[in-house]
DNA sequence: GCCAACGTTGGC
DNA sequence: GCCAACGTTGGC
C-alpha cells in the first residue's frame, strides 16, 4: 500500500497512556511507539516508516480527540519490548525473541500545537478524505499525503497568527 | 455507555 | 479456507 502518496503519518495514542506532553517531557522528546497490535499498522512501521518522516501526533479515546503535536519518525523499526513483558497488557505469549511479532519506531515530538479537532479537519478541503475521518476507521497508524499534511500545518500556522 | 465497524479466532 | 462469534476501537 502506502506507495507514492505516503508522505507523513498520523499516529494515535491515548493521552491517558502516552500524551503528547508526556512524550515532549521525555529525553530528546522521544518515545518508542509501543503497543501496536494490528498487523496493518505494524507493517507500516516495519516497511514504510523512514527516519524523519513527519508524524501527526493524535490523541484518541479521550474527551478531546484530535491532532495535538507535530512529530517525526526518529528510528527504524525494532522489536517492541512490551510483547515480551508478562506484566504488560501488551504481552504476547506467541511472540519470541528469535522471531518477534511486533515492532515499534521511535517518535520525536517537535512541537505541541493547539488541538486540530475532527471538525477542524473536516472543514479543511484537502483533508476531507483522510483515513482518520473515515467512519469505522480503527487503524492506529495511517499514511498522510503531502497535500493533507501541508494543509494541516497551514491551518495551525494561520490559527497562531490570529 | 452506546454502538457501528472492523479485525481476529476457531470450529468445521 | 469459510464464516459466525467474539473482542476491540473510538467518536459521540
Amino acid at each position: 500500500m502506502a506507495g507514492k502518496d505516503k508522505f507523513a503519518w498520523l499516529m494515535k495514542s491515548e493521552p491517558s497512556e502516552v500524551s503528547v506532553q508526556y512524550t515532549y517531557n521525555r529525553p530528546k522528546h522521544t518515545i518508542g511507539w509501543f503497543g501496536v497490535r494490528n498487523y496493518q499498522a505494524r507493517n507500516f512501521m516495519r516497511d514504510d516508516c523512514r527516519i524523519a518522516d513527519p508524524v501527526l501526533f493524535y490523541h484518541s479515546s479521550c474527551p478531546e480527540p484530535g491532532i495535538v503535536g507535530l512529530a517525526e519518525v526518529a528510528s527504524s523499526a525494532y522489536p517492541d519490548p512490551t510483547q515480551f513483558d508478562v506484566k504488560s497488557q501488551y504481552y504476547d505469549p506467541k511472540s519470541t525473541k528469535e522471531n518477534p511479532r511486533w515492532v515499534q519506531v521511535d517518535v520525536k515530538v517537535n512541537k505541541i500545537i493547539d488541538r486540530v479537532s475532527l471538525d477542524d479537519l473536516r472543514a479543511i478541503p484537502a483533508c476531507a478524505d483522510m483515513l482518520v475521518l473515515r467512519k469505522g476507521n480503527r487503524l492506529s497508524i495511517t499514511p498522510v499525503t503531502e497535500k493533507q499534511y501541508k494543509a494541516i500545518v497551514n491551518f495551525v500556522k494561520k490559527k497562531n497568527e490570529n
